[in-house]
DNA sequence: ATGGTTCTTTAGATTTCCTTAAGATTTTTT
DNA sequence: AAAAAATCTTAAGGAAATCTAAAGAACCAT
């Protein structure tokens, strides 16, 4: 199982690297865009750590790369803390997971499993929450296996609910990330009442849980617990 | 992630700052050198928005103790139009970036997003005193591991106290943090102590010591001893 | 154009919690 | 020791945030 790690932060690189050679993988290390983009041209790999943001290049660039010469190469995206929107973006150009930086060795770890699993029997991008299940190929949501059809609002909501779960989202946060720049910051969000209305309604009709927490005068939450 | 507005335009000040706490950041207001200098030789950042114009001091001055005690910090330069040359010598000093007023919110959004992708923060999320923990992700509280639920003065009461542990604050300054503008500073602060109650309670319900110890007649102090 | 879908707006119902007020308690001053 | 000032505590009315449903507006494919 070879992987390849692309992270300019020196500490972690090796950190990571010696982590996942006792865990008996074959690594590979990268610590700049060019390099990365170099050796995901040339060789093979099972799986490609890749952190978005290098000091000459764009790590969402490299997806494109990985496409093209290493398609069959799952990729876990390390995103930087309060990029909320990259992780998405990341989802989109066809990255499989994501981690946030800092994290664990071991939820890493559990991480690269899971993806190993996931390959093996389909090679199509999931994004799950317990019972609720993304596919981003495709575009399709079940719950406890039951197909829902969501609008775009709808999917784009519970995305980003999903892919920040356990995270409080101010309704300014989702109205940025659902209306980008078509946005007046100092309007008011009221019109997101009615998309997680939508969604929630949805969701529970197929026999979901309501995940989305709702925290009087500070956001929601997309949780467990 | 916590940033400092250094701002002595009253009204720019509370709306950036309310703005800010809105897209989940934990902010800290100064509306003089004097306050800022103070607060950035004693505490943590992890941005700092500086306005160089200040009616007390020349905020090319700050930037000094910032390099000093805050070395780790991001600044963003808040420029009066036309001042060209203020920015280069911020530049110079050590500033990351420049927006000149006046400026959309969205703007300095994006520009704060930039600057922290650009240092890979790798803001921590947790905010800790002894038994007492404070995920800012999530907005959990735990007390000796115990979860409590607190509304969103609370909230902000507690992280507030904990920021600024060992110091005293006066009811005023509490007041001002908790309520911005919409405060009326010949008001009585008497609603202080109702929230004040409200969170020792909920402390004590769990376990926890009282770390809000009353200095009467000056104000309240967060700490251990 | 037309019909269907999705998005936004509106307004009333509902929930949550913030402020107020008033009496009790503590600390300081006289 | 009494008076004054500051703080504590509790409960209830009212303000603010959220929910919900339904109608109007925009969009899209035919």
């Amino acid at each position: 199982m070879k992987i390849l790690i692309v992270e300019d932060e020196k500490a972690l690189l090796s950190t990571v690297g010696n982590f996942l050679t006792k865990q008996s993988y074959i690594c590979e290390l990268a610590e700049n865009f060019q390099t990365a983009d170099q050796k995901v041209s040339i060789y093979e790999y099972d799986i490609i750590l890749l952190d978005i943001t290098l000091p000459d290049g764009n790590g969402l660039q490299l997806l494109k790369t990985i496409q093209k010469y290493n398609s069959k190469a799952g990729v876990i995206i390390i995103s930087a803390k309060n990029s909320l929107d990259d992780k998405i973006n990341g989802l989109d150009l066809g990255a499989d997971d994501y981690i946030t930086k800092p994290f664990e060795l071991a939820e890493l770890n559990s991480r690269i499993k899971a993806l190993i699993r996931r390959r093996q029997f389909n090679g199509s991008s999931l994004v799950a929450f317990n019972e609720i299940e993304i596919n981003t190929d495709s575009k399709e949501v079940t719950v406890k296996g039951n197909k829902i059809v969501l609008t775009k609002k709808e999917y784009d909501l519970l995305l980003f609910f999903i892919v920040n779960r356990n995270r409080v989202l101010t309704k300014e946060a989702i109205a940025e990330h659902l209306w980008q720049d078509n946005i007046d910051l100092a309007d008011n969000f009221d019109f997101v009442y009615t998309h997680i209305n939508a969604v929630r309604k949805k969701i529970k009709q197929a026999g979901g849980n309501d995940y989305i927490k709702t925290q009087y005068a500070m956001g929601y939450k997309f949780t467990d617990s």
